[in-house]
DNA sequence: CATGAATGAGTCTTCATTCAT
DNA sequence: CATGAATGAAGACTCATTCAT
């Protein structure tokens, strides 16, 4: 495996170090605050060396939002419905809900990043983080259908419930990232689907 | 009154132009991005032009969320439970909401900026804005507790639940600005007040 | 005659307010530091109205050093050693000395300005300057060479010896301009000559 | 020693090349008529690598003022009237004009920049000369007082014949600097103090 | 004559990227 | 592989000057 080789190791642990500084440094002053110099300076490495392992500044930025889409592609699946015996919905849900939230909270300059991101001058990273909450809504809207399907969830535009939920967890990531002591994530998912599934009315 | 001089109409007329393609350009590039070249190009001003009516970039940017902030000000007011007689609460809420976002949606650069511009390294920009969404927040706290006591609502953090409200909020106002033809705003309200109090679950 | 005419008379006292207005603003920021703005401002009269009188920045510039050049030449003549029974050649030297200096020193601002307009990046202006300041230069030399010749003085080289009298007496200038309160100008004229005709030493 | 390393030997060598073209630009157009782009088009280096080696404009007219500052205050001492059997007062006086003379003349872009120096609008920059020429200045002045005392010197006002003083040699510099073709400075400096001390009647 | 809105050339400065050592 | 000096495009802002009213 290439990563048995030394050499290969080390030059692996070269990137992790600046994608970690670089995440820092973004998160502290956006993409465009965000310069060359504060990255290296963190990464205690010198100005040729961060272009030795990314191709631009832009190119670090895609390395971290692409890293962190892979992280969540991961914890976030399709809920079965229909295989008998399965785990019930609404604990899949529960615990793809806990697994995602959890990583990206765990990592306060990765939430601030993810929540940012869309705001930025690059183009193309903003396209592929549209591209990816796209597929995060499009999920959403299909497990509306098929709950509407079997008579799970009632009748509901899918499309905008599906923008309303998402929107809902981005809201509950942003609070939770400004918040000094985080509460354990168990609790505040179970309070969030609990609103998301029942309302706030009594 | 002033506005009746003919030269203060123009200079007011120009402002207005100024705002506007500021506005689209910042939506479009983002606050960094936002070039005065590209201001002023589709603004048809010269560049000494723009500087007559604005002090900086900064300050157009702040007019554009100044005058945002005032008009959402007076659209979102504390709802009157106490009255009777009253319109109800439901209603009440019913009428600000889609005062809100109608007045939001209609001008899709100025909806892009205001999802976008937390994250301006513009810091007095971006704490002027967070003030506003953390007096939104607090707004829909306070509507909280008070539904509680009331006996309204069911037993929720306030704190996490008006920031899952005000994240609903802004993902279907993102929804709605990527799409080309907007649905009746009324009808767009009902659907997610009805996701909001009582949830997707039948 | 032209200025008894009123239109005249007032085109002529717009222009003097324009010129006393410019005269102090460049004194107290120089050429490159006073702006038309400054200029303007001080005389009370619209940015147009400056142009209706001035070509240009330097054409005020230039119409104040003239005129003060004028003034001098006016005061500052050759000294007349041939004619007996004229005035005797040092009381022509001091009575011309003191007409200079207190012309210059009676308008601080226009003291400030010859000091320093040698050094302004308007090429005409300067050149002028040191035109005039050559000529006077130029006196003194020939007054050494006559004075010289009559045996009056002794042998100096004129060419230098008129450079450090002409820069004694704009050091003395500098130090009276710096000065909140200005002593009789008859004394300082004694003494500043006295220094050139016989040294300080005993 | 640092020196001795190569690459801070060029370094030293680029701030040099820097510094001659800055002094250059800044002696023929004044500090505001000094463009970054006169200086670096002059030093044949790149916008950048001007402000790789000095922080700003002002950073570099700052440098070169200090700079000769240093030398002329290693030129420039009290003279020792004390000390029995030192070299005798007039001989002292001789050597530090001829050693402070021959530094400024010798470098005629500084010249030019210290005689017009006094006239920035870069404030800290006027501010530091001024307060060197003042140093300049209170030397001469205690050196009339103490002059007096010992008897050497007839009866001045010191504050007036000091700055008169100052004026020769500023008069006298810039009649140096403007010829092409300059006398030995002894032979200046001989005929200068002559008329300092005994002025120019026979 | 007077006005002041409009102009745009010109300034300083920053910073991502390259490349010789 | 690592370095950091050098590059220059690009950006925000100023201000003398013009010209339609």
């Amino acid at each position: 495996m290439a990563l048995a080789d030394p050499s290969e190791r080390q030059k692996s642990e070269r990137r992790r170090q600046i994608i970690e500084s670089a995440k820092a440094v973004f998160a502290e002053a956006g993409y465009h605050g965000a310069s060359i110099h504060a990255i290296i300076e963190r990464a205690q490495i010198a100005r040729g060396t961060f272009y030795l392992y990314f191709e631009s500044k832009a190119a670090v930025f895609d390395s971290i939002l692409d890293e962190a889409m892979r992280e969540l592609r991961g914890r976030i699946k399709r809920i079965d419905v229909e295989t008998p015996n399965a785990v019930p919905p609404q604990q899949q849900l529960r615990e793809q809900v806990i697994a995602t939230l959890d990583y990206i909270v765990r990592d306060r300059a990765l939430a601030t990043l993810l929540l940012s991101a869309g705001h930025t001058p690059d183009a193309e990273a903003a396209e592929r983080l549209d591209q990816f909450f796209g597929e995060v809504r499009a999920l959403l809207e299909r497990a509306m259908e098929s709950g509407m399907e079997i008579g799970l969830l009632r009748k509901v535009d899918p499309q905008l419930a599906a923008a309303a939920m998402l929107g809902m967890f981005r809201g509950v990531v942003e609070q939770l990232t400004s918040q000094t002591h985080l509460p354990p994530i168990e609790n505040v998912v179970a309070e969030v689907l609990m609103i998301a599934l029942r309302g706030v009315l009594k």
